[in-house]
DNA sequence: GATCCGTGGCG
DNA sequence: TCGCCAAGGAT
């Protein structure tokens, strides 16, 4: 069959982002950008980072509170990581607000404060994986570097029907972007690639009529989209069960306790719980209470981790101020400042169902 | 390459 | 209601 010419793909959608893109805090316009103005490489990283796995409207109010707490990349460098880590709560897959201190502070001891301006470079820091140093390098530095994520991912898979299942077909897409991008306004390129992928070609009922791409794709030729891309079946979800105990003194102060730095919620803040076993038996009941008290049930909650869904059975007691060797005592009014995860806020909150109400100053 | 890592919104 | 999915990285 015969190949026809490569149809000139970046032009025509730079002019679509020229008109499309959408305004995003940590961007500068297509405009300014024409005129040479740059993103600042702090905010490009940060807004990287967060963006992981994480949709847009998440991560705007983490972004703007994080370059509040920390203007610059050295001020995060210095904060302790207790703070980095109550500011990132709620955010979800902790191990980045991990790597986010760290690799602020190897910017700071190791670069002077500023970030490498290579893939190479960036490629090398904690967090910074193969689409993050590709997109800070692009977006940041004007690279002509091939950026591609989930939109991407679909937009390619479309443009060129690609049949084969994801992942193992990453590597002939990442071929096709690099093949697409261009030497001019290649941070643009990127960010209009994202935009397509996350405001016309939708993984559900992609708005072909508005796309620049629309005489040049192949899977809307065949008028079959939403078929792309192809991902390999996934397995379902254990499902694990435990118990979780939220104690209260008098005083109006409950248990918490650190975890442990590596793996689920690794650093984060959790009241006792049991082991989360796949056995209904293993810790349903107030038998492996943390001490002895008058607990109490008071019902279950359910949270769907990414590959489990866990089901914990909540026990409250009014306790003295018994000592314990690895946690603390901490006024319920002050919970909303520590690092808990949201299936901790949710057993709290069963147990103490005003606990995250707001407290009067 | 396969598995582990959160969360909230949406159709 | 519930499966899907969102600017992935580390091991």
């Amino acid at each position: 069959m015969l190949q026809t010419l490569p149809a000139p793909h970046a032009p025509k959608l730079l002019s679509w982002y020229d008109r499309h893109h959408r305004e995003l805090p940590w961007r500068v316009s297509p405009a300014a950008a024409k005129a040479g103005k740059r993103a600042d490489p702090y905010h490009v990283w940060l807004s990287e980072v967060m963006l992981q796995q994480t949709t847009v409207q998440a991560v705007k109010s983490y972004f703007a509170k994080f370059l509040t707490l920390w203007p610059k990349v050295t001020d995060l460098a210095a904060a302790p990581v207790e703070d980095v880590m109550a500011a990132w709560a709620g955010l979800g897959y902790y191990a980045r607000a991990r790597n986010l201190k760290k690799c602020a502070e190897a910017v700071a001891a190791k670069h002077g404060g500023v970030f490498p301006d290579t893939e190479e470079g960036l490629r090398a820091l904690p967090g910074i994986g193969g689409y993050t140093s590709a997109a800070i390098a692009a977006i940041a530095f004007n690279r002509q570097s091939a950026v591609m994520d989930g939109n991407v991912e679909r937009v390619i898979s479309r443009l060129h029907a690609i049949d084969a299942p994801l992942p193992g077909s990453k590597p002939l897409m990442k071929a096709k972007v690099a093949e697409l991008t261009p030497s001019d306004r290649p941070g643009d390129f990127a960010q209009a690639m994202m935009d397509l992928g996350a405001t016309i070609c939708t993984p559900k009922r992609p708005t072909c009529a508005l796309c620049p791409f629309r005489d040049d794709c192949l899977a809307f030729a065949e008028h079959d989209p939403e078929s792309f891309p192809v991902k390999a079946a996934k397995k379902e979800k254990p499902v694990r069960f435990g118990a979780a105990f939220v104690a209260v003194t008098p005083e109006g102060e409950a248990l918490l306790k650190r975890r442990i730095e590596s793996g689920l919620l690794g650093g984060m803040t959790e009241v006792p719980t049991t082991a989360w076993t796949s056995r209904v038996d293993g810790g349903t009941t107030a038998d492996h209470a943390p001490f002895p008290a008058g607990w109490e049930a008071c019902g279950t909650v359910t949270h769907v981790f990414t590959h489990f869904e866990l089901r914990l059975s909540v026990f409250r007691a009014l306790t003295e101020k018994v000592a314990v060797d690895d946690g603390w005592w901490e006024p319920v009014t002050n919970l909303e400042t520590q690092a808990l995860p949201t299936v901790m806020k949710k057993a709290i909150a069963q147990a103490i169902p005003r606990a995250f109400e707001k407290h009067p100053n």
